[in-house]
DNA sequence: AACTATACGGAACGATCGCCCCGGTTAGCA
DNA sequence: TGCTAACCGGGGCGATCGTTCCGTATAGTT
């Protein structure tokens, strides 16, 4: 496609609606107003559609890195040494995103190549600490998302706001405990 | 207050207003519009206004009762012999009723008298489950609250629609023996 | 049957929000 | 410095949705 550069005023934009368009969606979720994104980037509404086509096409962009990172986390720790430690260890890095970003139910939503990245990435950890006995093995890779969503729900829409760290911990304990194997150490 | 006994036709209609508020809600949880319950009830949306203040009151007219029978049943359920029975049966039914009814989520925010009533029948189930040592004895009564919720979202926000019956054991499965004390049998 | 308080239906209002259009501005270049 | 293509801002459109208003219909009574 004949992408010319953007001109300095365009590209400066840009970087300023997609900083705001992520302060705004980790703040109050996909919910936030386009204007109020606009208007925290400092430009109107039209500049923001000049660069992207709709109010989803800019979240994908500001989550879709989000997303990778944690796919290639979830790659990278399979590869580790231990498979028990790198599962749960996913899990706890996830809750505590989950905590900060209130976009993070959403993002799990966005469609594309991004879903069956994060979900391969996933079955992968998953297989391996199942093989290697830390894991019960009855559960499947969707069971497992959608376990995560539920974590993820319900580590930011406590009554009184965000869970404190320690619930947070208690939370992630159940669930860790949960998933592994009967008669596995923790 | 003056309660004059409502007319025939009056009496009729909010009934079916309220027969069709509980099958659209339960179908589509509390985003439906507030017109498509007045159509599915054959009524004008102005007459759903002239039994109820606002959609919210609408609501929570239909959920009451559901949310009452929830912490009835949990209640009844603690007096039990068997309080580890008590407490995995009544997660159990919890589930299933999520799965049925998409708007379980929006009813446990149901402020009001509820909400301290299935809080109080909650605390009631957990610790006397502690107690016996059926239940692991750190989490606390919010700690459960917000785990059911996740359980709920879990069990019906599947990207196939709502869980099938296997998986929905299995997440209930992966909930209650996090749950559960180290070291209790199932 | 006539009368009136009560209730009904649905058009319309106001607010919200995603998205588009266009008159004015500016960056980049000669 | 002047020209033009690229870009900007923000007013505004159209859709949705909760809510209200009011002219009409009807239940209940005398």
């Amino acid at each position: 496609m004949g992408d010319r550069p953007l001109r300095a005023d365009a590209r400066r934009n840009r970087e300023k609606v997609v900083r705001a368009a992520r302060e705004a969606f980790a703040a109050s979720g996909y919910g936030v107003p386009l204007d109020e994104i606009a208007a925290l980037a400092g430009v109107g509404p039209g500049t923001v559609y000049r660069h992207f086509p709709s109010k989803e096409a800019l979240f994908e962009a500001v989550v879709a890195a989000r997303i990778r990172d944690l796919a290639d986390d979830a790659r990278r720790r399979a590869d580790g040494a231990d498979p028990g430690e790198a599962f749960f260890g996913f899990l706890g890095r996830l809750a505590g995103e989950a905590a900060a970003k209130r976009d993070m139910p959403d993002a799990i939503e966005v469609a594309g190549a991004l879903r069956q990245d994060i979900f391969e990435a996933l079955d992968l950890l998953l297989r391996h600490a199942q093989r290697a006995g830390a894991v019960r093995g009855d559960i499947t890779a969707p069971d497992l998302i959608v376990l995560l969503k539920g974590l993820i729900l319900s580590v930011q829409d406590t009554p009184q706001g965000p869970a404190g760290e320690a619930q947070r911990e208690r939370l992630l304990a159940v669930l860790a405990d949960g998933l592994r194997s009967p008669g596995a150490t923790g």
